[in-house]
RNA sequence: GGCCGGGUGCCAGAGUGGUCUAAUGGGACGGAUUGCAAAUCCGUUAUCCGUCGGUUCGAAUCCGACCCCGGCCUCCA
């Protein structure tokens, strides 16, 4: 059985048809560069990364158009913008009321000079919107890194898979034109104050995919929207493609004064730019989709893909029914913290850095973040990093100790390959597929080469154990696990430790271990006379 | 008010008409091992799937009502 996938245009499960099942175009909705990305933005990311490397593993078949399904290899040109413009913390589309959200990150970043949070010798000026964006840009590239996002680690080589917002605002001002040329958008408000909407009543297809139509959506009801903005729009849902407003911490000139793009138009632009043609004056023949999946997280639904599926379809000529802007709309749900939502603006929220810090091992954050089904909520609980971790592990000592024959047949490694293959050819079941690695571990006693080999066909998918692992610290009778310093107190008490040891004092010897418990430490001998030495509780 | 997802063991989380006395991981418990621990290995751990009704020879799986939880309805992955 091929891949089949939910689309959430259709509502349905599906089978997964590219244009070419050889080469499939893949657009991900990236991060906004004003602050860190959390675990919840990665775990979209990262999402959308288990399904790109899915599709291009050997163990995939794709339907082609030819409706027979097909092996690899298959490419996967995997692109994910960086969203570096600013917006405004109130109001994205009017910009009325609220800061912008790069000004907001500055003051954060002086702050954080100021208190020493920020090293010193992050050369960066809080004033300057590029310097903050790209601030933020680097630390998102190299947490993404860290967590095996196949398009991050090609992004190195080549940065057009990550595109700029700011680099791509020609192409926005071109597309916008073309849009009012073909009457979609229209422009109101006299110079200094111009402003742009698109007209939502000329796409009838609009709310498709949110189930949000026209007539169902009510004035400005989510009570975000001012009323002022509202009276010059033709309809309610409108939205913004340009705002004039020269006081704006980024601006560009435009035919409608200077001014900053609405923050849709990015990525109809970038997608198309990247994945169709450089030619944005282009038109699809016969209204075909313009690529084959978009992903984002599920509060890109409405308005955001809405409004680029409008604004894409009636620049392009693709039609809604044949899919329109992409064939397959792929949104993972959100992560809950502890069982609660978490956001920015409630600040509940871990970084993938901060994690990192604390010596989480980006294997195990990786796979807490991937193994729940992605259309589900998960919930990122500390318990469950921990059980992620311990599953890392075991995968880890299965390669580690694998070498020479096998222990048992070729059959047992087809079984482990087919049940992972129909697990995640049913809409990325990847539960069922971890369990079915689990099963193939559990019933190899003795780990061959080739059962190492197979392994590592499943963690191209997973994208676990490829993870470079945090370095702990060794001292001559310590090995401190990742984020632990070597305190000198520690130390001494090993060392107590082990003449009490030595001397065949056991009472003395688990005192001390009480002891060091008590300081927050667990610690456990290992081969060598050595005692690793980690976080209690962690 | 409109539109979407969900409610499965101690926890996380699969399973969408019979093979389910419900996968897999963690935890807990028992055993092996260990000076004792830790790690590892072996074994045990849901007769039941939010509630109540219905359809069916048969339901965790389909239908209805109800109760809860989460998301979106122009900040957010």
């Amino acid at each position: 059985m091929p891949l089949r996938l939910y689309n959430t245009l259709t509502r349905t499960e599906e089978d997964f048809v590219p244009r070419d099942h050889a080469r499939v175009s893949f657009y991900s909705c990236g991060p906004t560069v004003y602050d860190d990305a959390h675990i919840g933005n990665f775990r979209s990311f990262l999402a959308a990364d288990v399904l790109r490397r899915w599709i291009e593993s050997p163990l995939c078949e794709v339907k082609g158009a030819d409706g027979q399904a097909h092996k690899g290899p298959r490419k996967v040109v995997h692109v994910m913008n960086i969203t570096d413009v600013g917006h405004m913390t109130d109001d994205a589309e009017g910009g009325e009321s609220g800061e912008d959200r790069m000004a907001v990150a500055g003051k954060r970043i002086a702050e954080a000079k100021k208190s020493g949070k920020l090293p010193a010798d992050v050369r960066i000026d809080p004033g300057d919107p590029y310097q903050i964006a790209r601030f933020y840009e680097e630390r998102f590239k190299d947490d993404a890194k860290r967590l095996g996002l196949k398009l991050a680690i090609e992004g190195e080589k080549d940065p057009t898979l990550q595109p700029r917002a700011t680099e791509s605002v020609p192409g926005m001002i071109e597309l916008v034109k073309r849009l009012i040329a073909q009457g979609y958008a229209y422009v109101v408000g006299g110079a200094g104050e111009r402003v742009v909407y698109f007209d939502v009543q000329k796409f009838p297809a609009y709310g498709r995919l949110s189930g949000n139509t026209l007539d169902q959506l009510r004035e400005g009801a989510g009570g975000r929207v001012a009323a002022s903005n509202q009276a010059s729009k033709r309809h309610p849902a409108d939205f913004l493609l340009w705002k004039e407003d020269s006081s704006h911490i980024m601006k560009w000139d435009s035919p409608w004064g200077a001014g900053y793009p609405g923050w849709h138009i990015e990525c109809s632009v970038m997608s198309f730019q990247r994945l169709v043609g450089n030619d944005l004056s282009a038109t699809i023949p016969n209204g075909e989709a313009l690529i084959d999946l978009h992903s984002g997280g599920e509060d890109n639904i409405f308005p955001h893909h809405e409004c680029e599926i409008a604004q894409s379809c009636c620049a392009f000529n693709a039609t809604p029914a044949k899919g329109g802007y992409a064939r397959l709309w792929f949104h993972p749900r959100f992560l809950l913290v502890e069982g609660t939502k978490m956001s920015k603006s409630k600040g509940n929220f871990f970084t993938a850095r901060d994690l990192f810090a604390k010596g989480v091992d980006p294997a195990a954050l990786r796979l807490e973040l991937v193994r729940t089904h992605y259309r589900s909520n998960a919930n990122f609980t500390m318990q469950g990093l921990a059980d992620s971790q311990r599953q890392v592990e075991r995968w880890r000592r299965f390669v580690e100790s694998a070498g020479g024959d096998a222990s048992h047949s070729q059959g047992s490694r087809d079984d482990a390959m087919l049940g992972f293959a129909q697990a995640l050819n049913a809409d990325l079941n990847i539960a069922a597929a971890i369990a079915e690695v689990n099963k193939f571990v559990a019933r190899t006693e003795k780990p061959g080469t080739q059962d190492a080999e197979l392994m590592k066909v499943f963690d191209g998918v997973l994208g676990v154990l490829e993870l470079q692992r945090p370095a702990a610290a060794s001292t001559d009778i310590g090995i401190f696990a990742p984020g632990v310093a070597p305190d000198p107190a520690v130390l001494a008490k090993l060392e107590e430790r082990r003449a009490a040891r030595a001397a065949k004092d056991f009472a003395r010897s688990d005192r001390i271990r009480d002891e060091l418990l008590a300081m927050g430490y667990a610690i456990k001998d290992v081969a060598g006379g050595k005692v690793e030495v980690r976080r209690a509780g962690a």
